[in-house]
DNA sequence: CTGTATCCACTGGGATACTG
DNA sequence: CAGTATCCCAGTGGATACAG
């Protein structure tokens, strides 16, 4: 993925922004985890978000996939990352005003998956 | 992917159903056509969506991918298959009303990526 | 015409070991 | 503690050839 997930190659004739578009956004949700770490930060706007709490309270992520993906999420304007002066050294991170605006769309995500779900359960049930 | 697009792992504490949830959008999602073939189906309604008609106006995508994805996009009730009464036999697809539940999200997506292609330009701009 | 089968290059992401 | 480097495997998607 690019890291600055801004694409350039235009050539489709019909609504070709868009397209363009929605494939950056795809390609940026796509993943395990940047929107599940989104909406980590999001859900504790006022605590001091540090790596190593986040390691921990996180179930599954690697610290090699945490760091990277808070990487992708600072270098989109979505995230923050502030070195603190602690020995040895504490991390914290926070999400930013710009990366609250997908969190509509992730919630649209999340309602529609569950939704899913229920379509999918009720149907094969019958 | 799973081709019908449940999963059946739920393991963290917080807030388990959302994020399993929000993984199976994410999943159907991702890839580069899906969403892409569901807003074609969506913009012509009325048409007969031949499979061939498809190939030639969707630019890039293999006749190989397009059956592909148009197969999940059926297992996953999203979208119909038809085949008709010609020789050689063609197929026209067509979106669900199901399948238009997507709609929402997927401009959601589009307006969500212009926007942060204008958002990164300025920033690199400045 | 509408797919499927095969082959292949590339990427995502896990495990692990290591550095500042 | 936070992050990087390396290795590895599974999955995605393109090209091509083939089948019903």
């Amino acid at each position: 993925m690019a890291t600055i997930n801004i694409r350039g190659d235009i050539r489709e004739a019909t609504c070709a922004e868009e397209l363009i578009a929605m494939r950056d956004s795809i390609e940026l949700f796509s993943g395990k985890w940047k929107l599940q770490l989104l909406r980590y930060l999001s859900n504790r706007p006022a605590e001091k978000n540090l790596f190593k709490k986040m390691l921990g309270e996180i179930g599954g992520i690697s610290a090699r996939m945490l760091s990277k993906e808070l990487k992708v999420l600072e270098m989109n304007f979505l995230a923050t990352r502030t070195v603190l002066n602690t020995r040895p050294i504490t991390v914290a991170y926070a999400i930013t005003p710009y990366g609250q605006t997908i969190l509509p769309v992730a919630e649209a995500l999340v309602q529609w998956g569950l939704e899913h779900r229920e379509k999918v359960k009720a149907t094969i049930a019958s």
